[in-house]
DNA sequence: GTTATTTCTTAATATAGGTTAAGGGTCTTT
DNA sequence: AAAGACCCTTAACCTATATTAAGAAATAAC
């Protein structure tokens, strides 16, 4: 639980009362490599934080294609904030890609912790004004750059993930396929 | 004001007092259609909250052309939040589409407000995830759906901002040419 | 109300990135 | 350590969308 308390704490004191508050609304969950947190046509129950290993989150379109719209690694968040939040059935699926531990929040205790740990609503916002702010980003990117700019600027930007993740993960994200950021590469490292 | 108080007192009630201190750090100001309140190279120093009229948030590519990430009507709050938060110079332009009234609150009058109105996290955690999980969906279905099946969608969730609207702009937020939405209307009109 | 500017449309040509298919490589699981 | 699953690359061909250009229509400014 260390590891959450310790995110908590960069943003917010937290006295001992509070503490025991939080501990006892997170459980730890284990997660095997491949093993789904999240499916289509369920709602999305926990808010998950990772300690250890690595989450995708993707949807799946009409024709069967996955589309990777997030990672998640240590010290991230990951959750389907609109089925969270709506109690709506989910689209996206939550998969874990490493074996993995993650410390969870469920959505009534985490209502619960917004009542009684005044500052916690702090934690979140800044949290997911930073992916919004990413994400915007990322929206621009997709908009006003190549695929091959925008692998670059993947390769800089999350270096870390980047060798842990199969390419053909990488090019979802991206929104090519696998074949073309394929070429891409080899068009790199012959330019060079 | 009174549109403003009343945005915030849909998620945490508010005394007297508190309206005051927010009442003091606030700025109404008029903004004319064309006028531009963020350009590139000058930090986002506003959270502008939309009383009257409509903006877009755009940036421009290598190449000279504009790309829209962002519209923001009445109760609607607009920003560079990356620039705001890190006083770091934007790459974004704000620009008012229609003649406009704003109400701007600067960073360290936010940040002024946050301490001192306890529950004001709330309302700036609610706003942001409800538009973090509005720009998610927009991220998948730029990968997943075609030009046309996107138009469709934006004129069914933005109805309204639809009419206000030239073409120019939703090709540009679609991100498509406009000379292709053209097509695309041609092809829905002589569909039905 | 007229003029100037911006927007919309059409059509021909061009291209970034997709699709299909196939072979070889590399992990994982047993 | 073998089998199977997954992953990466190449190449030929294809398609959605971009580009350019130019005239018509609509809107804004005076």
């Amino acid at each position: 639980m260390e590891a959450l308390i310790k995110h908590f704490k960069k943003y917010i004191p937290l006295d001992d009362e509070q503490l025991k508050l939080i501990e006892s609304r997170i459980v730890k969950r284990k997660i095997k490599r491949r093993q789904m947190i999240l499916q289509e046509g369920f709602v999305c129950k926990h808010y998950s934080f990772v300690t250890q290993g690595l989450f995708r989150m993707y949807g799946v379109d009409d024709k069967g294609f996955e589309h990777n719209i997030q990672f998640a690694a240590e010290g991230d968040w990951i959750a389907d904030l609109g089925s969270f939040h709506s109690k709506k059935q989910s689209k996206l699926f939550i998969e874990a890609l490493e074996p993995s531990e993650i410390i969870q929040i469920e959505q009534k205790d985490l209502y619960f912790l917004y009542l009684n740990v005044l500052k916690l609503d702090r934690v979140f916002k800044v949290t997911i004004e930073n992916k919004f702010i990413e994400l915007q980003d990322r929206v621009l990117q997709t908009f006003s750059s190549t695929a091959e700019q925008r692998y670059l600027s993947f390769l800089e930007h999350y270096a870390n993930l980047a060798s842990r993740l199969p390419n053909t993960h990488i090019a979802s994200y991206l929104g090519i396929t696998p074949e073309f950021l394929s070429k891409i590469r080899k068009n790199l490292s012959t330019k060079s």
